[in-house]
DNA sequence: TCCTTTCATCGATCGCCATCAATATAGAGC
DNA sequence: GCTCTATATTGATGGCGATCGATGAAAGGA
């Protein structure tokens, strides 16, 4: 693998966060995954005309997403296909749960149940 | 309020969702999030040594995550207090549920709970 | 009224990123 | 080998955003 660090700041080493939320921050790269999480796969080749974007752009926003972690790839014969990756959606769980303000708090809130809220701090 | 379009694409009306998945991909903006979620209310001044940066930074960031929706404010004599909105959560939910493969899928994985997944289509 | 404190805005700089056309690479088939 | 198709990479360009110092604006206290 040996991630590519040149042009990198180096002073700190990136929060997997920070990194997968700028990949999804993108309307061409969150329009991608919505395509994705549409059908359970979709071939790269499907993807391009997506969002009304050149190839070449679309496959750089395939491996921004790849190398964020938001998306897996595999390979059969000539085509490349695309799915949203299984961590994906607890990764993003994760991030959530850690702006729940309150300090650390149920979770229930996410599935859109109100955990009958907050008479905690101040 | 009377939003400022100037220096807008104005091709396309701006995401909401994009633009807070962008408020929150920035290691300054995050950290600052975390620091709100840790305490249920942080005043700004608080917050201008929290990433190390320069003040008129601090509320450049203040600004976007206002903007976003991921913050709310209120002034209280000279100072701010800053807080995380109460509809971040639940928006996130909602963005993390678009993503979950297989089109419309129970819900439960934000929770951490594994719903017996997909078999879905293929 | 001034002064101080707190926060926002302005103006400038610099680096990064989204985008493209052109080119390279990989796989399948002949 | 060659050729075609499907992706990736390269190199260049333009624009946006993160950052800062300096300045402005708002609120409170003397």
């Amino acid at each position: 693998m040996t991630m590519d660090y040149s042009g990198c700041d180096m002073t700190r080493p990136i929060d997997p966060d920070v990194r997968l939320l700028a990949a999804l921050a993108d309307p061409a790269r969150l329009e991608i995954l919505r395509e994705l999480a549409g059908s359970s796969e979709v071939c790269a080749c499907d993807l391009t005309d997506c969002c009304s974007l050149s190839q070449p752009t679309v496959s750089h926003h395939l491996k921004v997403l790849r190398e964020a972690g938001a998306v897996v790839s595999e390979r059969r014969g000539t085509n490349i296909y695309y799915r949203v990756s299984p961590a994906l959606i607890e990764r993003l769980g994760v991030i959530a749960r850690g702006l729940v303000p309150g300090g650390l708090v149920p979770v229930a809130d996410l599935t859109g149940r109100r955990p009958a809220v907050s008479a905690a701090n101040n």
